[in-house]
DNA sequence: CTGAAAGCGCTAACAC
DNA sequence: GTGTTAGCGCTTTCAG
C-alpha cells in the first residue's frame, strides 16, 4: 500500500503539502494540487485513516447499543441512525446487546480506547461508570433513563398511552385489559401510568387482575391474551404496550373463537409495518422510529464537536393510528356465542386515519 | 489520559516491558507482571486503539453491508453476524446500504483505508474493483453472485421454490400463481427457475400471467394479490417469494371475501417470526438467518486470519414449514360465493410441522 | 527476561 | 505557499 511520502516523491512536493492538498486545499496553489492529485491518482494512494484517526484523535466511529436489532421498531431505528451518520461522515458500529449490561459497558468502553467518538444507546441503562463526572459523549434515546444526566431523545409515553386507553374508554370501554412490557423498563412504566391515569380520570376502578405482564415477543401477547380472555368476566378491550404483543393476542382471540373487534377491541404500540397489515388492521401509537436514530446521531456529533445541541431533552411527538381492531363496545350480551366474523377486513382501508393528539414539546 | 510511558514509570520498567504485559504475558516474569498490572491499575490505564491498530496493521473490525437493515430477515443475519463477531473479539460496522453501489463501494473501500479488516456484502454485487486479481477479505452471504470469485453463504433457492411449488402441486393445485421479488435479484432468479422446474416436472403448462413482479414489500404482495385474484380463472394457489408478501396478499385475498386456505392457497419464504402468527399461519420456507450471519463472520475471520476455511462455498439447509395457509385444493366450484371462514384458525397450532426435503450440500 | 530504540503514516507547528 | 521536523502511543526487533 502506498503512502504519503510516495506520493509525495512522485509530485516532487513535500508529505506536509501532499497532507494540505487533501486537508485543507485552499492553503495549496492550484497548479501544486494538480500535482498532488496526479501523484495520488498515480499511486493509487489512500489515506491510512488508522494514522489519520491516531493522529488526529477523532475515529468518526459512533458506538450505537440496542438491545434487540431483530425488533422491527429497533431496525427503524437503526436505519434513522445509519442514514444521519452517514450523510455526517461518521460511521456505526453495532452492538446488539440482548440488553446485557457487560456487553454494554464493553462496547462502550471503546470510547476510552479511542476507538469510538462517542455512544448511542437505546436502553435505560447507563453504561459509564456513574461515580464520575464527566463522561464520554453519549445520548439515550427510545427508552431513557429517569433523571439521567445525558441528552435523552424519547416520547412522552405516559401521555401516549394516557391518549389510547382514553381512546377505548370514549369508544364505551370500562374493562380495559393491559399487556405490559418488561418490567423493569422505565417505558413500561410510563405506559402503564399512562393507562391508570386514564381509567383514574374517568372514574374507572382499576382491576389488578386484567393487567398482565409481557416481555414485548409475540408468545407475550398470545398467551397474557389467552389468560384474559379465560376470565369469566372477561375485558372489553385489551391495550398491548408493543404491537407484536398486539399480533400475538389477536392470535389467540380468534383461535378462541371471539371475534376483533366485535367481541374484544386490540390496540398495539409502535405501529410497525405489519400494524397495517394484519387482520384486523391495527389501532396503534406511531412513534417515529427513524427520527429517533437520526436525531440521536445528530445531537451526538454535535456533543463530540462541541457544537450547542438546542434542547437537552428532545421529545418526539406521537400519533392515534386508528385502524379496525379497536371499536365501539358492542351493546349486545357478550357471551361467546359463535358468529360470522370472517368479513371483518372487508372494510380494512389502506390508507390509516390518524390524528395527532398533541403536539410535541 | 494515561498512556504505557506512564505505566512504565509507575511500575519503574520500559514500555516494552508494559507492552509485553498486555500482549504476551508469558514472557514476563510472574514479579514484573505484577507490578505492571498494579501501574495499569493505578493509572487507569487503557491502551489506545487507534494507536494498537495502526502500529500492528489490524482493526478487528468488520464491514457488513446490508441491503434493508429494516427487513426482519436481515435483522437476523446481522443478530448472528455480531454474536459470532463478539465471540471472536471482532466488531462489526454496519452499514445499510439500501442496495445502493456507490455506499457499498464506499464502505467496502474502508478496507483499503485500513478501518476494517474484511467485508462481509448481503448482497449479489461485487463492492470491489473486478478487473482487480487480488481483493481485500470478503464473503458474500446470503445473495450471491453467479460465479463469483468470493466465499459464499448460500442457500439453494431454486431446489427451496422447486419443494414448496412440489409441495402445491401435490396438495392438487395445477394453477399456481407466483409473486416475484426483485427482477435482478439472483435469489428471486434462482426460486423462479425451481417454480419452473416443478411445474415442468409435473407436466403443467407455464401461464405468464399468473406471474406478477413484486419487491419483497408487503405492498406488493398486497397488489400482486388483487392482480391474480380480479382474474376470470385466478390460481388456486399463490407463492410469495417472501413471507412480507404472502402477508400483505393475504390481507387482500381476505378482503375480497376469499378464504385461506379453502379457497387460494398461500405460501411465502423466510419463515419470519410473524409467520407463525399471522392468519391463517403461513406455510413457508425456514431459512436460518442467523446461520448465514453467523457461517459469514467465520469464514470472514478464517481469511482475515489466514486459517483455512473447509469449503469455499457453503450451503444451508432450509425447511418446508408446514403450517394452515396451503391446503389441499377444494373439489368445489371455486366461485367466489361467500362463505363462513372466520373459524380457519381455530385448528392453528403453535408448534409447526416441519420437514427437510433434502440434506445440505 | 528486560531495555533501548526504530519506526508505523500522518498531522501540525514552525521555519523559510 | 511550501518544506522540515517532531512527535501521536504503541509494537517489535535487537542487544544485553
Amino acid at each position: 500500500m502506498s503512502n504519503i511520502r510516495e506520493v509525495a516523491r512522485l509530485a516532487g512536493v513535500s508529505v506536509a503539502t501532499v497532507s494540505r492538498t487533501l486537508k485543507s486545499p485552499d492553503c495549496v496553489r492550484q497548479a501544486t494540487r494538480d500535482k498532488v492529485n496526479a501523484a495520488v491518482e498515480q499511486a493509487g494512494y489512500r489515506p491510512n485513516l488508522m494514522a489519520v484517526q491516531f493522529r488526529s484523535r477523532r475515529t468518526a466511529n459512533l458506538v450505537i447499543l440496542v438491545p434487540k436489532i431483530a425488533n422491527s421498531f429497533f431496525a427503524r431505528v437503526i436505519s434513522g441512525a445509519q442514514q444521519a451518520a452517514q450523510a455526517a461522515g461518521y460511521r456505526l458500529l453495532l452492538c446488539d446487546t440482548q440488553g446485557r449490561e457487560e456487553i454494554e459497558r464493553e462496547f462502550a468502553e471503546l470510547v476510552y480506547a479511542h476507538q469510538a467518538d462517542g455512544v448511542i444507546q437505546l436502553r435505560a441503562f447507563d453504561p459509564f461508570p456513574t461515580d464520575r463526572e464527566d463522561t464520554p459523549p453519549i445520548v439515550n434515546a427510545c427508552e431513557v433513563i429517569k433523571g439521567g444526566r445525558h441528552l435523552t431523545i424519547s416520547l412522552d409515553n405516559h401521555a401516549a398511552a394516557k391518549a389510547m386507553t382514553e381512546h377505548l374508554i370514549n369508544l364505551g370501554h370500562r374493562r380495559i385489559g393491559l399487556i405490559k412490557g418488561p418490567q423493569t423498563s422505565p417505558l413500561t412504566q410510563d405506559r402503564v401510568a399512562g393507562y391508570l391515569a386514564a381509567l383514574d380520570q374517568a372514574g374507572i376502578t382499576v382491576d389488578p387482575a386484567i393487567i398482565c405482564h409481557g416481555d414485548f415477543s409475540l408468545r407475550a401477547g398470545y398467551e397474557g391474551a389467552a389468560t384474559l380472555i379465560a376470565m369469566p368476566d372477561r375485558p372489553t378491550a385489551l391495550f398491548c404496550e408493543n404491537d407484536e404483543m398486539a399480533i400475538g393476542a389477536l392470535k389467540r382471540i380468534k383461535e378462541s373463537g371471539l371475534c376483533v373487534p366485535e367481541d374484544i377491541s386490540v390496540v398495539g404500540f409502535d405501529d410497525i409495518p405489519l400494524a397495517h397489515y394484519c387482520d384486523p388492521p391495527l389501532t396503534t401509537i406511531a412513534q417515529p422510529a427513524e427520527a429517533f436514530g437520526q436525531t440521536a446521531v445528530e445531537m451526538l456529533i454535535n456533543l463530540i464537536e462541541k457544537k450547542p445541541n438546542p434542547q437537552r431533552h428532545v421529545i418526539l411527538p406521537f400519533e392515534l393510528t386508528l385502524r379496525q381492531s379497536a371499536a365501539a363496545r358492542s351493546a349486545g350480551p357478550k357471551g361467546s356465542e359463535k358468529k360470522d366474523c370472517s368479513m371483518n377486513t372487508m372494510s380494512a382501508s389502506c390508507a390509516p386515519t390518524t390524528q395527532r393528539p398533541k403536539p410535541a414539546h
